[in-house]
DNA sequence: TTCAGAAAATGACATACATCATCTTTTAGG
DNA sequence: CCTAAAAGATGATGTATGTCATTTTCTGAA
C-alpha cells in the first residue's frame, strides 16, 4: 500500500543507514524518486527468483531474508532493521533474486529505483565504498555460518540465534532484558533446524533459566550464559 | 620463494580474470609493483585472523580457502583457480582474514600490494565493478551453500561437490570425462562431513558406476547421474 | 466472553551420520 | 626396490536430530 513519502533528511533511521553517507541534495532528490510503501506483517517484498527493479531501505518492522530449501524447507540467510538497505546483492550481481524478502512485523519501506541507485554509486565514492564494505561483511557472515552449519550441535546454534536477535533487534535504550516476539517456526529457520527440535532445546533453555516465554514472546534472561552455550567448544 | 616476476600483459591465465579489465599502462605498472612467489603443495598463503597486506592474484595452481571449525575440523568456503583473485574480501572490509587460503598443489600467485590494490579501485571503474559483483556472486553462493548444509543429506551434497570440483577445474580443452587429484579429507572439508562418511559415500558411487577412484585420483564418469542425485528433492 | 483455528508443546520412533577401532593400500624417500 | 608413514577402506556402535502423531495453549475475530 502506497505511503505518503517521508522525508529522507529527516528519516529517523538515516543515522544508521549507509545512506547517511549521502549529501543534502543527494537525499532530496531521493525523497523524489523514492516510492514508499507499507507491508503487513507477514507480507512478501520481493520474490527469489524475481527481477529486481531497484533497492529497498527499511523505514520501520523488522524484515527476514530467507531462501526456499529443496525440500521445501525455509533457512532465514539475513535478518533486517530500520535502516538498512535490502536488495542489493542481486541488483550488484546482475542476477535475479536469490532469496525473498518477507516482513516479520507491519513495516514502512522505501523503493529506490534502479537507475537512481546505479546514480548514487557513480557519483558518490563513500557510498560506493560503503556499499563495498557492506557486501564484503555479509559475505564473511555467511560463509561464518555456513561452518556453523556444518559442524556446531543444533543447540548452540539455537543459542546463537538468540543472541543475533538481540544484538539485531534490541534498541539501545533497553536494558539488560531482551524480549522479541518470533514464532518458533521462524527461530528454527534461521538456525536451520526442525521446528520441534527449537521448541524441545527452547523448553531445555527455559528450564534451565536461560529464557522464559509465554506465547511466541521470548525473553532473554542470561545473555552470559547463552553466549558460553553457543562457544561451547571454541 | 621469491619467483621471477610474469608479465600480466602476458599472463596465461589473464582472459579469465578480472585484471583483464584492465589498461596496458594499468598492467604494465601492476608488473612492476607486484611481487610473485611459488608455493609448495600444502603450503599456507594467508591466515585466518591474519592482517591483509594486499591482494592475492593465482598464476598457476589450484586453491583452497578454509575456515576452522569450533571443534578444529576444517570447512572449504572457495576454491580459487588460475586467473582468480583472492584475500579481496578482508581488504574491501577492512578486516582481518576470516579464513586462510593454502595451496592445493604447487602453485604461483603474484601478490599486489594494498595501496597498489586501491589505486586501481578508485581509478578504474570497471575494475571496480567487476569486483562489486565477484563478491556479490560469492555472497550469493555462500548463502546457496548455507542453505544446502542445513537441509541437503551428506550424499547429495557429495555429488554436487563432485560437480563444483569439475565446474572450477576442468580444462576447457578436456572431453567428457574429468579427472581430479584431491584427498578425501579435503573433499570431506568441501562436503562438510566426516573424512569416513565421505569415503562410504564415494565407495556407493564406484558401486554404482557413477565414478572410478585410485588412490587419490577420482574420475567422473557420469554427470548427469551425479547431477540428478545432487538434485533428488528439487 | 466465546469459540475456532493456529501455534506451541510433548511423546514415540526411526535413521543418518559421527566416532572409534582396525585393517589394507598407496605413496614417497633412501 | 624396500620400508615406514600416510591415506584409504570398512566394520561396529552410539546419538543427535528428523518425522509423525497427539495434546495443550494461545490468539484474534465475532
Amino acid at each position: 500500500m502506497k505511503f505518503t513519502n517521508p522525508d529522507c533528511l529527516n528519516c529517523s533511521s538515516r543515522a544508521h543507514s549507509l545512506l547517511s553517507c549521502c549529501r543534502a541534495s543527494e537525499l532530496a532528490h531521493l525523497s523524489e524518486t523514492k516510492s514508499c510503501f507499507t507491508y503487513k506483517k507477514g507480507q512478501l517484498i520481493f520474490h527469489e527468483g524475481g527481477k529486481p527493479s531497484g533497492l529497498y531501505c527499511i523505514n520501520t518492522g523488522k524484515i527476514k531474508i530467507a531462501k526456499l530449501g529443496s525440500d521445501g524447507k525455509e533457512q532465514i540467510v539475513r535478518l533486517a532493521k530500520p535502516g538498512d538497505l535490502i536488495g542489493y546483492r542481486a541488483l550488484m550481481a546482475d542476477t535475479n533474486y536469490s532469496a525473498s524478502a518477507v516482513a516479520l512485523e507491519d513495516a514502512v519501506i522505501c523503493f529506490i529505483p534502479r537507475s537512481q541507485f546505479l546514480e548514487l554509486i557513480s557519483q558518490n565514492v563513500e557510498f560506493a565504498g560503503g556499499l563495498m564494505k557492506l557486501i564484503s561483511n555479509a559475505l564473511g557472515e555467511a560463509e561464518e555460518r555456513m561452518v556453523q552449519m556444518a559442524y556446531k550441535p543444533v543447540r548452540e546454534r539455537l543459542a546463537e540465534a538468540l543472541l543475533l536477535l538481540q544484538k539485531t533487534y534490541q534498541e539501545r535504550e533497553e536494558g539488560d532484558k531482551f524480549t522479541i516476539s518470533i514464532s518458533r517456526e521462524d527461530l528454527a529457520s534461521i538456525v536451520g533446524t526442525a521446528k520441534e527440535t527449537t521448541i524441545r532445546l527452547l523448553s531445555e533453555f527455559k528450564d534451565e533459566g536461560l529464557i522464559t516465554a509465554k506465547g511466541s514472546s521470548i525473553t532473554i534472561l542470561d545473555h552470559e550464559r547463552l553466549y558460553k552455550i553457543s562457544h561451547m567448544y571454541d
